[in-house]
RNA sequence: GGGGCGGUAGCUCAGCCGGUUAGAGCAGGGGACUCAUAAUCCCUGGGUCGCGGGUUCGAGUCCCGCCCGCCCUACCA
């Protein structure tokens, strides 16, 4: 057994979540449940990075106090557990949790001797809060670029290229999938140069957390949200070690777009403050939608509470597991989701379920037999080592694609041996091919428990143990497309 | 401009250190069965493995160049 720490990224909350966000949620779900189920103790953790000023240009934009957006957002997010059946031992608002606060803050002071102040110069946007070069125009916005001169606080990153570039490549810290621990190690091979940690209180519009003995300086957001994964464990009362130093395993999950915070800035910045660094970073690539990019600000999104509504939450977690490539954008359409649930949940697994009750009813009044037949033997054994391995590596379609396995060659099996047949003739065989037949369907229910718990509870509801009365047949997974 | 990752059957994708007739699922076509959610099971896949060269006895699988898509990154006017 051991102890692993799970956490999402957190999204600004500029607006409602989407999709997108969507996905890494349920596999952070996914894996904490499934190392639960082992006997891991487990700490899976989320939030909001409210602390953006995204937010407060979306404020703006909207016409309302950024404490009222923020808040409103802020309340999306966390209620995303409940329709996407998520279960987090935490979640952390930037703003409005205390203990994240006087972590920063902690942080910043033990970073102090890598901290030091700089006169900056140069042309910002303010609609992307970016820097540009002399001459550059902004690609997305029409806004002139605003001459900024001020003095910034600055992280001495360029001490930490060494030793860095030897925690990823001796795979200490891991980086999944490996394409992108390679483009990670060639952006420090490339040189680091120190960063800028705070900018001016004004030019933060007086929104984020002050820098610790300089109160006209705001701490940079990535610095701030970065720091909620040791934040949120009470690093600023000293109480994170059980947590951070203390597992056995740091997992970060996140998108591709936010790769070099989490591998170059963070470790960096754990070094310094002389705390453990994550052990693994788990990168996935963006999802689209009907071959269009999803954006925050405009363009595609779709709302996940809404799919879940229109299709369930086993329909949704089930496309997004099994229908995502662990390398690649992967493109979502209400069609696919369908097409997938009604293949493999519905035609598959459901009428697996279903079938077998309706036999044990027709030809044993509901009784489950006692006796085995050692057919399925097999597969059953290897599938939750293949989960595990899977799973390991972080690849979900595999691991999915395990658990349905088993449900495929159960239903071949029932075509092979033909039970209706074993009971016209009156077949001594008859009793261990349902026996094995409900006791398989019951370790189906426990293999997806982690993918589907939802359904898993349901289909386990439906095989009783041998002995026990089954109930009555019932479609566990209605079809949702048209007939077929 | 540099770097990375993709480009494999209609669709979504597997193919590790190069090696027998290039695979799976879905869709499509044919058949069987009847326990079941018009479901299941069996049979059916001749695709220049983006393009062009090269290395090799032999290359989706390695090398070079090019094209397309995406990502990261850059003081080139």
């Amino acid at each position: 057994m051991s102890r692993i720490l799970l956490s999402t990224t957190i999204p600004y909350v500029n607006a409602r979540p989407h999709l997108g966000f969507a996905l890494e949620l349920v596999q952070a779900d996914v894996l904490a449940r499934h190392h639960r189920l082992r006997g891991d103790e487990v700490r899976l953790q989320t939030g909001t990075d409210d602390n953006s000023l995204k937010n407060v240009q979306a404020a703006d934009a909207a016409g309302v106090a950024v404490r009222e957006l923020v808040d409103r957002n802020a309340a999306e997010f966390a209620r995303l557990a409940g329709p996407l059946s998520l279960e987090f031992d935490d979640f952390v608002r930037t703003s409005a949790d205390l203990r994240h606060r006087a972590g920063v803050e902690r942080l910043w002071r033990a970073c102090a001797e890598d901290l030091y102040r700089k006169h900056y110069e140069g042309l910002y946007c303010v609609g992307c809060e970016h820097f540009y070069q002399p001459g550059e125009q902004c690609p997305e916005h029409d806004a002139p670029l605003q001459h900024v001169s001020e003095e910034n606080w600055f992280f001495r990153l360029s001490r930490y290229q060494d030793e860095l570039y030897e925690l990823i490549a001796s795979g200490r810290l891991r980086i999944e999938p490996a394409g992108r621990r390679n483009e990670v190690l060639a952006f420090i091979a490339g040189g680091l140069a120190d960063f800028s940690v705070s900018r001016s209180r004004t030019r933060a519009r007086g929104w984020g957390i002050p820098v610790p003995g300089d109160p006209d300086q705001v701490i940079y957001v990535w610095w701030d949200a970065l720091g909620y994964y040791l934040t949120a464990l009470g690093y600023g009362d000293g109480e994170h070690g059980r947590w951070w130093g203390g597992a056995d395993r740091r997992v970060h999950l996140l998108g591709k777009g936010v790769l070099r915070f989490h591998a170059v800035y963070w470790p960096a910045m754990l070094l310094s403050a002389g705390e453990e660094v994550p052990t693994d970073l788990l990168v996935h690539d963006y999802l689209t939608v009907e071959g269009r990019k999803i954006s925050k600000s405009g363009g595609a999104a779709v709302d996940p509470v809404g799919l879940v509504s229109a299709y369930g939450v086993d329909a949704l977690r089930w496309w997004l597991l099994r229908d995502v490539p662990r390398v690649g954008d992967a493109d979502f359409t209400a069609e696919r989701l369908v097409a997938r649930h009604d293949d493999e949940l519905a035609n598959g697994l459901g009428n697996l379920v279903n079938r077998v009750a309706g036999m044990v009813h027709r030809y044993r009044d509901g009784i489950v037999p006692a006796d085995r037949d050692p057919a399925l033997d097999g597969v059953r054994a290897g599938a939750p080592d293949t989960v595990a391995e899977a799973l390991e590596a972080f690849d979900f379609r595999r691991a999915t694609g395990a658990v349905h396995e088993v449900v495929e060659v159960a239903n071949r099996y029932v075509s092979q041996v033909k039970p209706w047949q074993l009971a016209r003739e009156g077949s001594a065989r008859l009793d261990p091919v349902l026996g094995t037949l409900v006791e398989t369907c019951r370790e189906v229910a426990g293999l997806l428990a982690p993918f589907l718990p939802d359904a898993a509870v349901r289909v386990a509801a439906r095989c009783a143990g041998p002995g026990e009365r089954l109930p009555a047949p019932a479609p566990v997974f209605p079809r949702l497309g048209g007939t077929a």
